[in-house]
This record gives structure tokens, sequence and C-alpha cells, in this order.
DNA sequence: ACAAAATATGTAACCGGTTACATATAGCAT
DNA sequence: ATGCTATATGTAACCGGTTACATATTTTGT
């Protein structure tokens, strides 16, 4: 491969000039410049990623830190980015974290090692002192789906609390008497919140109990144990409100090797807005996130405060839609 | 960020002996070594990668091309990479080509300017001269999923026509009497070799014509619109053999639609063994590959060559197995 | 006891860019 | 004609590591 020293040669100039060919900056002659253009052409010449990587201390690399690739929600979410990375030039490392921690702090000093220009952190289990040391670096950081007093990192989330009252909210519309919850973890933020949402719109409500809420890991087992637990418990539950749509998923599959016909006599909600719930028979009413545009947004805003273009940061909170499907379905008593 | 040269200072030896204790090469004394090692604990020292990476020309990254990583089976490809790379100490590059050939060469350019150290091609619509061009710049590369003359580059790949055709034999086993074929675009290998080993079944068979095979475009919408024709076409097909998870996913919703039973009127076989395969009613027989397996290989073998473990190129051809599930059962008649 | 080999460490060039600073010429105002 | 500014280009230090080579000391072999 050519350097920026055989094109200076070649062109009779000083790498210097090259250099400021290559950036548009300082004063070139429009001969000179054309010169080295064709000298660069001729040589095939690229400047090399990694030495300007060194000089200028930026990588045109941004990191994202996930959970797991495999949950088609954080597919989807790390396509948007990769999409809008690459709009701007930007190449993505991703990270898988299983949401262990130990995993996370090795990758950030990782990341921090190889000059990354940011983070996206959109796996939830990291303390806040974690993500001051990142700070303190002074790594871009925007996160996704948790509020952080500390001011110097974006956070884009969306409305969690919200949705989950409107799902309750159709559970009971379509004529359910009786919702139950599958809950997340609760170390994630999102699983606090939409576990919150639900509580909002039933606690006053005569039937209301804590036993109502099972926990469901996020995971697809998980919404089919709690269903099986649930069924068990409260036979006469005709509603549930699953906090992903994974679980959801889960729970449909559980309630139909158990004979319990969806929606006839229970009505099922999930969250999330994966394309899977249209996969299903029937397919899922959920709550649907702006996923790519969270991504989306995420990455953008992101490259905009490694380039310098803004140093505010953002709070963004999105907003969340039924899709009203199969699943769910008016009753008539 | 502490540098070396501030570790020797402090140390009171020479950037070489503290490159020498990092890199556990050439001789270093035990006290030495120890004093050292102590300073940089004490500054908290970490070896920038970046200056590493333009001193031995070697970056600890290797880049994953795929169509979409949207697809489950390049999630799951994906996070095998991942995993495997990490346990090597290599971080990963994700590259979205949706097999568009110009995005696939805009990808290399990039890569091959940040000294990647390696490549994975898993999307498959590159020339043959495009991969030589890789290879002349001396970038290992793994293949997946496709056979090359050319013999610098590593392969993996399922048995293809072995699985399909035991998709078809299992079809017929359980009682078809005539199965179509929904096929992927035939730019690709795999598709290619699925439908070929449909027709080494079927070509003999008296029922069999051309316009069993229909295409699918290995998507969700691809399936159900090659069911919809095909049910017009032939309504007494009683078997379909998709060449792909995705599209019998697809096939599966327009039948139901279309209030055909499954598997009572007709049987349905998919490809891939995505997990989503069990989240469908029925749940999907298909042909499973070993997808992390893949992805695992792929990673460790290319690990292998960059750091000159091996110069050997590889030529993988992984099993497939029938999952026999509720979308194919024996019939009586 | 002496040469050869092994151990220990330092100097400085190098990887391939960027850029502060120095220098030189041309254009323009006074 | 003089001084100031805009234009044009080059020199060399710098980013932060690695490593070939030189040098000095210690160990080993005979």
């Amino acid at each position: 491969m050519a350097t920026i020293r055989d094109v200076a040669q070649r062109a009779g100039v000083s790498v210097a000039t090259v250099s400021r060919v290559l950036n548009q900056n300082g004063y070139v002659n429009q001969d000179t410049e054309a010169r080295v253009m064709k000298v660069i052409k001729e040589l095939d010449y690229r400047p090399n990623t990694v030495a300007r990587s060194l000089a200028n201390r930026k990588t045109g690399t941004i990191a994202l830190i996930l959970p797991t690739i495999m949950n088609p929600f954080f597919s989807e979410l790390s396509r948007a980015v990769e999409d809008s990375a690459r709009s701007r030039g930007f190449t993505v490392i991703f990270c898988n974290s299983d949401d262990l921690d130990t995993r996370e702090q090795t990758y950030i000093d990782v990341l921090r090692q190889k000059y990354i220009d940011g983070i996206i952190f959109a796996s939830s289990s990291l303390g806040e002192e974690d993500l001051a040391v990142i700070n303190e670096n002074g790594i871009p950081l925007v996160v996704l789906d948790r509020a952080l007093r500390e001011g110097n990192c974006s956070v884009i989330r969306s409305k969690n609390a919200e949705g989950a009252r409107k799902a309750v909210h159709h559970l009971l519309a379509t004529g359910c008497r009786k919702v139950a919850h599958i809950a997340g973890p609760q170390e994630l933020i999102t699983a606090q919140e939409r576990l919150r949402g639900y509580r909002d719109v039933v606690k006053d409500l005569d039937w209301f109990e804590e036993s109502l809420i099972l926990p469901g890991q996020f995971s697809i087992t998980g919404g089919k144990g709690a269903v099986q637990a649930l069924v068990e418990a409260h036979p006469d539950v005709d509603g549930i409100f699953a906090g992903n749509d994974l679980m959801a998923i889960g729970a449909l599959k559980a309630l139909h090797r158990m004979g319990i016909k969806v929606p006839e006599e229970v009505s099922l909600c999930g969250f999330d807005g994966i394309g899977a719930t249209e996969w299903t028979e029937p397919e899922l009413t959920t709550v649907a996130q702006l996923i790519y545009e969270m991504g989306a947004r995420a990455a953008l805003h992101l490259i905009d405060r490694v380039q310098g273009y803004t140093d505010q940061v953002e709070d963004l909170e999105l907003d969340v839609h039924l899709i009203e499907r199969g699943s769910t379905r008016r009753r008539k008593y």
C-alpha cells in the first residue's frame, strides 16, 4: 500500500501539502492540488486510518453494548445504529454483554484502549459509577432506557409506564375482568417502569392482588413458566400483559399447550413491537416502541457529539403506540 | 492517560524495557519487571491499542459482513462470531450489506484502510474478482456458504443439498403426495443447492412439474406470496419444503389465512433451524444447520490464520439434521 | 583463565498520518 | 517604495507504541 510519503515524492511536494489536499484544509494551489490528486489516483492511495486515528485521536468507530444480539429487539436496534453510523462514515463494534457487569467492564476497558469515539449503552446493568468512569475518559456516551442523575450523558428511552398503562387499559376495554402482569427482571429500569404502569391502572381495582404479578425474565421460557404458575394460582385470569414480546410469545405457547384459547378465554398483550409478534397465531397485540428510531437517534446524536456539532446532552422520551391484533379482541358477555 | 514513556521514566528504565515487560518477550530482569509492573499499576497504564496497531499492523479486529442482522439466522451466527472473537481477545465490526455489492465494496475499502485483521463473509453476492482483491491485500478471509475455485480462502458451509433431500424425503415419508418447493433467490449458492436437493428427490416422480417451484426471496412476505400462487395453481399440493425458515413462517401464515390446516392438509418443512421455528403454532419442522458452530468455527479459524497458527485454508462442510415438529406429521389414508 | 553464549538494558528509527511553525512569494493599501 | 495580509509550501515534531541494533554485564564451557 502506498503511503502519503510515496504520494508526496511522486507529486514533488511535501507530505504536508498532500495532507492538506486530503483534508481540504490550509492553502493549496489549484494546480498543485490537481497534480496531487492525479498521483493519488495513479497509486490508488488510501490514507491509513490507523495512523490517522493515532494522530488525531479519533477512530471513526463507535461501540454498541447490548445484552444479546439474538433478542430481536436488539437486532433491530443495532441495525438502525449501523445504518446511521454508516451514513456518517462510522463503523460499529458490537458487544454482547449478557447483562453481566464483568463483561461490560471488560468491554469498556478494551474500548477505551482502542480510542473508540463513543459508546451506546443498551445494556442496563452497569452502575452509575462505571458510567462516570467512561465520562472521565471523555468518551461521549448515549444510554438507552434508563434515567441518570448525572448530567454528562445522553439518555433515550421509551414511555414505558405510559405504554404499560395503554396495554392494561386496552385489555380492560376489550372486556378483561382480571389482568395479570408478567414482569421483566426488576434490575432493569424498563421492567420496573412497565410494572409501575400496570400498577398505576390496577392498584385500586377490587380484584387486584400482588400474586397477579409474576417474574418472566424477559425471555420466552420465562413467559411460559409464568403462565403455568399463573393459571394454577388464578384460573380466572382473562387478560395478561407481558412486559415484553418474547415473554408474550412464551405465554402464548404455554396457553396453547394448556388448551386455553387466545383471545377467547385469555387476552394477551406484549411490549416492544418486534417483528415476530406477527409470526404467531393469533398475532400478538403489543405496545410498539420506535425501535429503529431509537437506534438511529442514539447513533446520530452520539456522532454529533463526537464530531463536536453539539455538546448538549439529550434526554429523549420516545412515544409508544398500541398495535391491536388477534391476541386481544373485544368480547361480549 | 499515561503513556509508555511515562511508565519508563517513573520506573527509571527505557521504553524498550517497558515494552518487553508488556509483551513478555526479550530479556528482562525479575526485579526490573516487578518495578515496572508496580508503576503500571500505580499509573493505571494501558497500552494504546491504536499505536500498537500502527506499529505491528495488527488491530485485533475482524469484520463480519452479512446481509442483515435482522435475519435471525445471522443474529445467531454473529453471536457465535462475537463470542469466539472475544474469547481470543478480538473485537468484531458488523456490516449489513443487504446483499448490495456496492455496499460490500465500500465496506471492503473501509476495512482495508482500517487494517482489519480478517473478514468473515456471510453475504454471498460478491464476485470472485472482489474476493481476489481482498486476498491481494493479504487479508485472511473466511467465506460462508459458497464454493470457490480460488484456493487462498477458507470456506465453511452446510450440506444444503443433503439437507434439502432429507426434508423432501421426510415429507414423502409422512405421506405427502405432491411436494412443492419455495426457493430462495438463485443468486445465492445456498438457495441453488437446496433447490438442487429438492430436484434430486422429485425429478423422476410422476407428479413433478416445474411450476411446483416458486420463488420466495428468503423472506416472510416472499413465503406468503409463494403459497398464495401455489394454492391457486396446485390446489392438490399437500407438502411444502421452504428453502429457509422465514419463508416457512410466511407460508404457515398464508396457509392459515386461507383456512388450510397444517399439518392435516398440508405439511410444511423449513430450513435453517432458527429459534423462531418454535414460536409458531404448530411448531415448524426444519432442517437445522449448526448455526452457532458455523460462526464459531469461522471466527476461530480466521483468528488462527490471523495469528499465524495456521496458514492452511479450510474447506468445511457442516452436517445438518432434521428436526421433526408439529408442522409435519404422519398421515394415515 | 578466556572465549562464547546468555542475560539485561538503552538508543533511535519506524509505523503513517497531522499540524505548529517557519519561510517565501504575490497582491494590495498607503 | 514600504508594510501588511493572503496564499503556498516545506520542515520536523508528534501521536504511542515496537523492535533492530548496540552495548554492557554475567554465566557457562573447556
